[in-house]
DNA sequence: GTGGTCTAGACCACC
DNA sequence: GTGGTCTAGACCACA
């Protein structure tokens, strides 16, 4: 189900972060879904125990999860999805700043989402 | 003329590396243009000379600037600007991919462009 | 395993980074082989750390290793060893090139080519 | 008549050095002609006398050339073209010893070869 | 434990 | 003066 790149820069914890969001984003996870517990998702994708716990414990400071001692941990059910949407279209604006700064035209980005969206999904 | 946030998590050798960038995009620097010698800049600054001479050093690698011993460090003269851009715009492409995996609507992302770029610049 | 020579003008971790090509090239490092650790490294060969270091970085940069926090450094796994070769043979056409500017004849080259090749490995 | 390019790693004075000892290689420059002058070359193309002067005295250390007080330096007459191609041979030999070392095949090298001293010279 | 960043201060080669 | 290399020793984030 996760899917982490040993290779990648960005810190394991992170990309499974990233990916526990996203299924939220996109539905796959609804709220009061359980999540795999620490340990057997660990084994699953070949990391350290602790690296899955830190995940977690950042998603539950953070709101998107709950934890429920000798249970385990479950996706939040406060309008979650959009929380994190809006999280993403922050780093989008980032971007489109970045962007400005180095007096890229609106005309470029405009071809490129184009370009994006007209692709199929994978 | 160049800030550093010392406080901030990136690298100082990165913010460094990123203003660089910024004014060669921008057209502050041009080809063949003197970058600050390492001592001064780093005085100036207030860090090291080792991480202002790891910044210079990075872009050197990645063609955007190039040093002479003895004389200086000067920015490279091949379209470097434009790769810069391009580079910007591979960045902006994957920002738009990652809106597009979270099910962010096309809309959206036109309504925040049209937001930065309608800004005064700053 | 490394040998450096702290007289040689060559910097130590440029002979650092030519050695790990060399086993990579042989195949004595293979593709996801682990590379000794930065500071076991550094006390082996008796230099600092800071200049493992920079070798190391300086392989990852250019494609041939990858690192990971927390974990240690690895060989890349695309045909890192055919890459490394192909580097080699760019290197050796333009040392030919340089004889045939000096106006050195081929039948010389060859004659040395016979000679090196026939030598016993040491 | 020599062309540096202050862009190249390699040290100026080591580029003229290379320049003049293939000009005697070639025949351009014979034995007892006389070089340009360290100031009129200096600023012909555009460096300072110091290294121009510090071209000339490796030269002369090494005993490609001999400098007459008062009257300028010139091209020493003892088969010097031999001692260079000498000199070249022994790169040469080197650069073979490196390919071998990485296991490269003979029969890639005589490619190689062939397809240099096929090319028109230029 | 690992690699990554940074400082302080030294020495070298080149111009 | 310039950039390049190296050491010693510190602190941080990640696993």
């Amino acid at each position: 189900m996760f899917i982490i790149d040993i290779q990648n820069k960005v810190p394991i914890f992170e990309q499974l972060k990233k990916q526990i969001l996203e299924f939220i984003s996109i539905g796959i996870l609804l709220p009061n879904d359980k999540l795999p517990s620490v340990r057997s998702l660990a084994t699953d994708i070949g990391v350290n125990p602790n690296t899955v716990s830190k995940a977690y414990q950042e998603l539950e400071n953070q709101g998107y999860i709950y934890s429920v001692k000798g249970k385990g941990c479950f996706i939040a059910d406060n309008q979650t999805d959009q929380l994190i949407k809006d999280d993403k279209l922050d780093d989008f604006k980032g971007c489109v700043n970045e962007m400005k700064k180095h007096q890229i035209t609106k005309d470029k980005l405009l071809e490129i989402i184009e370009e994006v969206y007209k692709e199929e999904t994978v």
